[in-house]
DNA sequence: TGGCGTCTGTCAAGTAGCCGACACAAAACC
DNA sequence: GGTTTTGTGTCGGCTACTTGACAGACGCCA
């Protein structure tokens, strides 16, 4: 499974295996909490089963906006700026559904890259990647009307976020409601709710409760013009 | 100068000195280009003097849409993804006035870093700083409105995008025009330019052809909310 | 089985910010 | 020195999106 993912895949085979060697399982349930903004850092995640949801709260007390950042499903990792500079979490992590992640405890990663320093630039090319997803999406943020951006996020999320190696593991149907969806582009609910409706006539994709299953993605990408 | 950079100040003492011995001074004038994105890597970079414009051209064609991103001043050292990932360039980076960099080629930084491999952390901290600036950036780019985003902005760039330091180094006049400031923040020039009258009549700010000079922080500070 | 909470669909009213247009000033270029 | 270019200030009309409100549908749990 973890295998399927381009990061891991293309990792050297003693990091891979030194990583799988530090590992250890954990399972949460829908909603529970994985760490939250300002924890301390506790080590690498990788997601197996389920989704976990990044998100960041803004606003204090009751007027709190929320920002959904990122859906993470398998075979996604998770975690590493934390171990970089050793400060605390950037964002809240929580199960949006059952999860069952990998854990590689942060002071048990860095001794073992102590002895392995040049697996260094391997954990740093996850954060490249990273890196290069978030320019592409403040971009997109600013530049592109609602609809597009919508368009490229559902894209995006099939693909596992570039992520996925081969192209026939798109994911058909995503997992997310559409509050979230508009939590992540920085719309309202109710226009989400609109575009989606367009592409259903266009019949680029098909809502269900709590999911949206995509049918056409060669639609989709012309919809993002 | 450089040493006024949190990062540059942080690195070990031989890597800091392997940097200084690996790199070469390189001029540009106003306007000219340093790389454009999709271009091959070419190492890493530090602004000496003047600014560094990154940006990003989505639209192709006569309706191209410009989106800036950042304006980079001394002392900001940039281009490092493309070193982790040899991939190629995210964005185009121009002068946006006549510059002063020093240049790390790509090949002869990876073999210093060959011979040095613990050192790779030390690079990927600055990575790690960018990608936790770019996750503030883009919560604040979905939730907030366009008067507190500008303020956040003017506020960031005035701490040299949280590398200056030194509390009393924070710029006191950008140089950024009204036009660039707007495509920064995502908004029209028209509505910069109303923003910026606002905080002008609050004694805030004085705008300057080409420049703003930023008259009381404390209250550009209230003015993010 | 019924009840409650969450997710979805849709409307009407209000508004923030866009676009096009134009005037003016400072700089740059001969 | 005059001409052109680039940046600033400001207006009015227009659209996309927001907010608030409500109703129906599905799913969970007692």
């Amino acid at each position: 499974m973890l295998r399927s993912g381009r990061w891991f895949a293309q990792l050297p085979p003693d990091f891979a295996q030194g990583l799988l060697a530090m590992a250890r399982v954990r399972y949460l349930q829908a909603g529970e909490k994985l760490f939250l903004r300002e924890a301390a850092p506790c080590g690498l995640y990788a997601v197996v089963r389920g989704t976990i949801r990044i998100s960041g709260h803004s606003g204090e007390g009751d007027a709190a906006r929320e920002a959904v950042l990122v859906l993470l499903s398998p075979p996604q990792w998770f975690g590493e700026i934390s171990v970089f500079d050793g400060s605390a979490r950037t964002h809240d992590a929580h199960a949006a559904e059952a999860c069952t992640l990998l854990h590689i405890p942060h002071e048990e990663l860095l001794a073992w890259l102590a002895r392995h320093p040049a697996h260094w630039r391997d954990l740093a090319v996850l954060m490249a990647d990273k890196l290069r997803l978030a320019f592409v999406s403040m971009e997109e943020q600013t530049v592109l009307p609602a609809p597009q951006r919508l368009a490229r996020r559902l894209l995006t999320m099939a693909l596992s976020y570039g992520q996925a190696t081969e192209s026939d593991r798109t994911l058909r149907v995503l997992a997310v409601t559409q509050e979230q969806l508009a939590l992540m582009i920085g719309v309202s609910r109710q226009t989400t709710n609109q575009i989606l409706r367009d592409f259903k006539a266009r019949g680029v994709l098909q809502a269900q409760r709590g999911s949206i299953e995509l049918l056409d993605l060669q639609a989709l990408r012309a919809e993002c013009e």
